[in-house]
DNA sequence: CTGCGTTGCTAACGCCCTTTAGCAGGGAAC
DNA sequence: GTTCCCTGCTAAAGGGCGTTAGCAACGCAG
């Protein structure tokens, strides 16, 4: 167990006070230090192979090149790793790093304490399915950045651009001449002013609502959970009962996946008799075939940008990152048309 | 910005000196302090809501109470969350505490050196897909577990019993009378011993290998990579051009997905003309009906006995976790036995 | 009364780094 | 020759905790 190289060390190969080899190392402007004192701590330095031990120096400087990353569900569930994989690279590159707390809400004082006792220099508190959360006041005077949730105060907030991407996606079917025969699969349009629905899903519907203005959808199904048996359900239903239609506008791509079965099971072609579009890209469906367009969930760019936000502090708003609009291979002109 | 409560302010209150505070609250068994002083400490302590400084305690300890989890894939790829989850849950349990670094394995010393910067008290390694890797020399005075990784020397690791999981597999559809047509999809049982192949892949083969004894597989197809497509390929393949099978050994659930469909839009019935077995139970085939039987790589637990096995040493050693099987319902009884 | 063993506690130092205040020496200004 | 400033550096004081050595008081044996 050989002895770790202190400052103290270098200081002494350097012929200088430890003193002056901090300030050399930190690059301090005020350093009135000799050319020649530079050069020789830095070598020194690069010689013995000098690395700062971190906890001193987050006991002096009550700093520590940490992020708390708080999550409730996160950790568990299928988008977690783009979360904590964007803020993770992000945080690398700004030579921070990140600590990660699974709170199961009940434990939440517990994580967030953990993190204090770190003196993390901010925290991330994300879910991946958004809704409002009461930010502790153990961390009124910590950074904070909610990703994929929503607080009622003044808060720094990154979220999904759902009402963009929900305009998007409907305008795509609508342009390929939809427009009279769309069904929307998962919720009613309606349940855009509903507050039993997650804020995400009404901003996602009201995107679709925007983009077809005076019209409607032929037919709308509302239902939970949006996993592909409710969706193959619906479909098949929706085939059985009518009315008929032309395109499926599904709320998730789970539901796309159950769609699909349902639409093949019953002979209907993909997307010659029936476009199928979604939202998510999740990676459950990179298989279906034909491959599913669809308005893919920007989570690694959104865990960038709360740590972009966390470290570089501006006036608390929320700021929406769009979802890429994956062009694939399940729209094609309405039949006939 | 509040001063933080220091072991100063609970000694203070106490009326005691900080070093018999200390003493107290960490449970120093010699302690020969009156009852009523540790009543009082105790009591201080909680009144004023103390909370250890971590930086203060590594300082002083060189211990953190913090483990590196340290992958080159792991945090991108769709078991990573339970691994990693396995190990947060368990740190947790044990009171540390997990400091994930993604290493694109070039930057590999740079992510152990951050590691061992902030003094963790142990360093996880881990990946999605097993193989051979080299532990830094920099980790050698450090306690360090490999998960789904195996080194030359002498480390301790915790891997997936593939070997016994292909057993009991293989096994579950020989028991269901498919000794004379089960077809193998993926690779051949001779791959067991190719030196191309993964540890992993090899002894899930030799497992089957193993259940088949004497006989063989009807069909064997090998091929790369192990993906819904391929199998679908596959599957339509053998279908056209033989052998007759009555069952499918998949080496994967994502070959399984593939063979669904290629089953299905052929009008063969699961598990009525042709059973389907498989590994991994991954969250991508969850959705597929009748739902698949399969062997589930057990991440979670892994993580958490990687976990056990960092804090309290043991001799180096493999560590097999079980593949739970999960029997569902895409194996029958062969066709007219 | 001395010596010794206990009991109950504290002083003081070390962990490694940052930062502030200030010192020695030299040259310039007066 | 004194004052002043400037340059180049260091001493010292934290930051909050753990830990070792040791002190004071007391009871008891001799």
């Amino acid at each position: 167990m050989t002895h770790r190289v202190t400052l103290a060390d270098v200081a002494r190969r350097a012929g200088l006070s430890p003193t002056a080899a901090s300030l050399i190392l930190n690059n301090r402007p005020s350093t009135r230090l000799s050319e020649e004192a530079v050069q020789r701590v830095r070598r020194a330095a690069e010689e013995l192979g000098y690395r700062p031990n971190a906890a001193a120096r987050t006991l002096s400087t009550r700093t520590s090149r940490t992020l708390g990353f708080l999550s409730s569900d996160v950790a568990t569930t299928r988008f977690a790793g783009a979360l904590i994989l964007g803020a993770m690279r992000r945080a690398r590159e700004l030579d921070h790093v990140l600590l990660i707390v699974e709170t199961l809400d009940v434990e939440e004082d517990e994580g967030v304490a953990t993190l204090l006792d770190r003196q993390v220099d901010g925290v991330l508190m994300a879910a991946t399915r958004s809704h409002t959360v009461r930010v502790p006041t153990a961390l009124d005077h910590t950074p904070v950045v909610l990703l994929n949730l929503t607080a009622g105060r003044g808060t720094t907030q990154v979220l999904p651009d759902e009402r963009r991407a929900g305009h998007e996606v409907a305008r795509a079917l609508l342009a390929a001449g939809h427009r009279q025969g769309t069904a929307l699969v998962g919720a009613p349009l309606a349940a855009r002013r509903s507050r039993s629905v997650s804020v995400a899903v009404r901003r996602r519907l009201a995107g679709i609502a925007d983009a077809f203005g005076d019209d409607a959808p032929v037919a709308e199904v509302g239902f939970e959970p949006w996993e592909p048996e409710a969706g193959y359900d619906a479909v098949t239903r929706l085939l059985r009962d009518g009315p008929a239609f032309t395109a499926l506008l599904c709320l998730n791509d789970r539901l796309a996946i159950g769609a699909y079965q349902a639409l093949q099971e019953a002979g209907v072609r993909i997307p010659g008799d029936v476009s199928v579009a979604a939202f998510d890209d999740d990676e459950a469906a990179r298989f279906l075939r034909p491959r599913l367009t669809t308005a893919a969930l920007p989570h690694e760019e959104m865990g960038r940008l709360a740590v972009d936000l966390l470290l570089t502090p501006r006036p608390a708003a929320e700021h929406l990152v769009p979802l890429p609009f994956r062009e694939r291979d399940s729209i094609g002109p309405v039949r006939g048309s």
